[in-house]
DNA sequence: TAGATTGTTAATCGATTAACAATC
DNA sequence: TAGATTGTTAATCGATTAACAATC
């Protein structure tokens, strides 16, 4: 099998890669054997060149001219490129609503994250359970993230208690932080951090209505 | 008082600006009256000179050399240049966990958008309330949607209603969508559309993480 | 074969950073 | 005044798109 070095990789074209195995995904389960970049790209509406610069990156296995790509190769090699096979053990701290959302998704395990458990302060859920999560008190945050060996630490507690939530994950040993509270945190150079910014996202949407009503 | 144009604003540099927002917020309370470029480019781990690129578009008084800029001038410019002051109002569709995080979820009345109502199939929490925003049956979502004039649909529902309710709520008359669902919606070309790709974030945080460990 | 489709190189576009003069 | 800090222009970097030869 020939190994890929997934050298020059751009972070949109990463972003762009879970987009391209969701699609092939349906369409295989739509019966489709073969598809090619210009049908993806109408599907998820990108330049088809764009397409094939991304899944040449990936892929094992040239396109062929007339046929196209095989789904089922290119679903395989997204998979291996995206790390799905190997999973990520994670902890998530702060279970409101949007951390029960996250822990019952179930999709994440299909996505290389697995969560191992969770923590909150609130004492009436601690050592209940989320699925098959439990959740810890935030008390023994550090020691169990030691214990546990998560690599992972997705952050979903209010934004005043974000940075001492951040610290302790560190603290506990974990390499990258998902971040859902609003406001940028503080890592060592070695973390990985990753900060979901919805006011930005928000930000964006409402730039982009703003100047369409001006250009009607 | 002089009117800025916001011309040729970057979608990056659209992206921060809640960021530099959230942060005068946080230091005006801690009673600073004046941050240069430098201390704000440090604390969101950021270059001093995009800083000042990005406030140049938005702020309606220059800085001044030494002191820097004011801290009170700049959240006004900011949070004129976002439209916090006119809200949007907005419809989410599907009450699931993450659903009742975005309605439960005060902030977003101080980031322009004003959730105005929510739907869900359940019977049983149709009528109900979350904090003052009322559940209907989905089954009225498009003439309920006419009927208030939201202008934003958010979309919290499984993937494969997805693309149902966002044609629902673009038959009711919304500008835009703000879209949760892991899968990309087909919408006509006068619809604005955002997709809250998690996948995707979380494919940038892992190849980070793998690379962060291999330059080890 | 002819035509659809690929993959690559060069050109363009967009965003960030470097350099530096202006000024409070 | 001297130095910190701004704002702008040019250079660089990164990502996308255009052009086109290769090929099944």
């Amino acid at each position: 099998m020939q190994v890929k070095d997934y050298k020059g990789v751009s972070k949109a074209a990463i972003q762009r890669m879970p987009k391209y195995l969701r699609y092939l995904l349906t369409i295989k389960n739509d019966g489709e054997q073969n598809i090619s970049s210009t049908d993806i790209a109408n599907a998820l509406n990108l330049n088809p060149v764009l397409v094939r610069k991304d899944l040449s990156y990936v892929s094992s296995v040239a396109g062929k001219p007339k046929t196209g790509f095989s789904v089922s190769e290119l679903i395989v090699d997204l998979k291996k490129f995206l790390g799905y096979n190997n999973l990520n053990d994670a902890v998530l701290v702060g279970v409101g609503h949007l951390g029960k959302a996250l822990l019952s998704y179930s999709g994440f395990n299909s996505c290389g994250i697995n969560i191992v458990a969770a923590f909150d302060n609130d004492e009436l859920i601690t050592d209940t359970y989320i699925l098959d999560k439990r959740i810890f008190s935030t008390k023994i945050l550090e020691e169990k993230v030691k214990e546990l060996g998560a690599k992972i630490g997705i952050i979903t507690v209010p934004t005043k208690a974000a940075q001492t939530v951040c610290d302790m994950l560190v603290a506990g040993g974990v390499k990258a932080i998902w971040n859902f509270a609003p406001m940028h945190l503080q890592v060592p150079d070695e973390i990985v951090i990753k900060n979901e910014d919805l006011a930005g996202s928000l930000a964006l949407l409402s730039q982009k209505m703003a100047n369409r009503i001006e250009n009607n």
